[in-house]
RNA sequence: GCGGAUAUGGUGAAGCGGUUAACACACCGGUUUGUGGCACCGGCAUACGUGGGUUCGAUCCCCACUAUCCGCCCCA
């Protein structure tokens, strides 16, 4: 019996993981410099946790999630997002204390779990990077978040990058202008599409961005939300975009566009590219808002948040492209099986000093061995036959000059190191 | 949840009713003693997704299932 994958998921193997280890610490690296620290927080939570935070009718809750009852009868769910879960971790670790500075920042990275059809650039279980920012309504906050966001796409490799901002205002906007959409929607009710009938119900802001043509053309005439702005939520958007335009950083404001969590108010914003391996289009590869309330609705004080997610898995489309080369200082050839003692204790010596040694285990000839060695990107290769054992020496050739010399195993097994910089060093003659 | 396409060895890929199921890549070995390339020679593999059906005969036709890929919904 043979088994395979669950549907949508991903073996990251060797070849692939090298790139996750780079994005991995381009991200860390990137975080640091906005001094962002790391958090780790379960795979899994109490259900409420999601149900709460991202609103109970939004799809993520009611069918995308991986939700299960564990062996004591709670209701627990698979993580399908980051910030519900640092946001439990803030309040239940009273991160708002006063001996925190604020904003409190923290950033993490680990898989995400949504049911969902795989297809491109999505998967059942996936993977973002992601930060959170609590304790801190500044519009400047919002400005550097997006731009911290810029700047890990860019330091990833990713190109044609386009920032999109919104602002959903606060409660009051977005009371006000839910009801003028609802009494602009309500006379076309029978023109929409089948999806967008039961968003009217449901949640009319999601028709603001239906793929649907003729929703599009009806969603041209529907009131802005720009129009709606409280003057505190107007004051709020306009510096943030002062901001940005202080930082130079280039964006468009949506006025339709939407966000799927039900946390969010305020600034809002995608970061999209149109790369080619997106075929057509552009497609959202960081996304996120500010959701000042949220900490409150999962039982803090009351906290403003801001933060993004970025989808790890649609970045590495774009990270496809770029080729990782590895090298490996020393390839052990060994004559034949009387000298896998030798072997085995010269690159044991030499690993501990800190070198990476590879050699054979397969009693092949020597041919084929400096095949592999010079497959493996081989720096040097370390040759031992008899006449090697006898004098306790081993023939060192520099793979990339192919000159050779005898060296002592008591000198490989001393100094190294010494060694290695200078037989390299031969290289740049 | 809905729609479309696809399923042949480690990989890519021909064949489409009767074949030793091509070919290429990869891998292993050899071309005289222990050195990376090329060439040549040889070897290699539990390959026709699973289960039914049609047929004298099914990799090929039909049905179902499963899986994968792509799209919709939704989203990162």
């Amino acid at each position: 019996m043979s088994y395979q994958r669950p549907k949508g998921t991903a073996d990251i193997l060797p070849g692939q993981s090298e790139l996750w280890q780079r994005a991995e610490a381009i991200g860390r690296r990137v975080f640091d410099a906005y001094r962002y620290q790391e958090v780790r927080t379960p795979l899994f939570e109490n259900y409420e946790v999601f149900s709460r935070s991202s609103g109970d009718t939004s799809d993520i809750v009611t069918k995308e999630m991986y939700d299960f009852e564990d062996k004591g009868g709670r209701k627990m769910a698979l993580r399908p997002e980051g910030t519900a879960g640092v946001v439990r971790a803030y309040v239940e670790n009273k991160l708002y204390g006063p001996e925190f500075a604020k904003p409190y920042k923290v950033y993490y990275m680990g898989p995400m779990y949504r049911y969902e059809r795989p297809q491109s650039g999505r998967q059942r279980e996936f993977h973002q990077f992601g930060v959170e920012a609590f304790g801190v309504d500044s519009p400047a906050l919002d400005a550097e978040v997006i731009a911290l966001g810029s700047d890990l796409l860019k330091a990833l490799g990713a190109g044609n990058l386009k920032v999109v901002i919104n602002t959903l205002g606060d409660p009051a906007t977005r009371e006000a202008y839910h009801a003028a959409l609802i009494a602009y929607l309500t006379p076309y009710q029978d023109e929409l599409s089948a999806d967008s009938k039961v968003r009217l119900a449901k949640n009319p802001l999601r028709i603001l961005d239906s793929k649907d043509k003729r929703d599009q053309e009806i969603v041209e005439g529907a009131p802005k939300i720009l129009d709606y702005l409280t003057p505190e939520a107007a004051a709020h958007f306009s510096a943030v975009r002062g901001f940005l335009d202080g930082l130079g950083i280039q964006y468009e404001i949506d006025a339709d566009m939407v966000r799927g969590l039900d946390y969010y108010n305020h600034t809002i914003f995608e970061i999209m590219s149109d790369d080619p391996v997106f075929d057509g289009g552009f497609t959202t590869v960081l996304a996120g808002g500010r959701y000042n309330g949220l900490v409150e609705e999962l039982g803090g004080p009351e906290t403003p948040g801001i933060g993004f997610g970025m989808g790890v898995e649609r970045v590495m489309l774009l990270m496809q492209k770029q080729t990782v080369t590895t090298s490996l200082p020393v390839y052990l050839v060994t004559i034949d099986d009387k000298a896998n003692a030798a072997a085995l204790q010269l690159a044991h010596a030499i690993r501990q000093q800190g070198y990476a040694v590879d050699m054979d285990f397969l009693g092949r000839k020597a041919k084929a061995q400096f095949k592999s060695a010079a497959k493996e990107n081989a720096q040097l290769t370390l040759t031992i036959g008899e006449e090697e054992l006898a004098s306790e020496t081993v023939q060192v050739k520099n793979m990339a000059t192919g000159a050779q010399k005898p060296v002592a195993f008591a000198e490989l097994r001393t100094n190294f190191k010494q060694l290695y910089e200078e037989l390299l060093e031969a290289d740049h003659e």
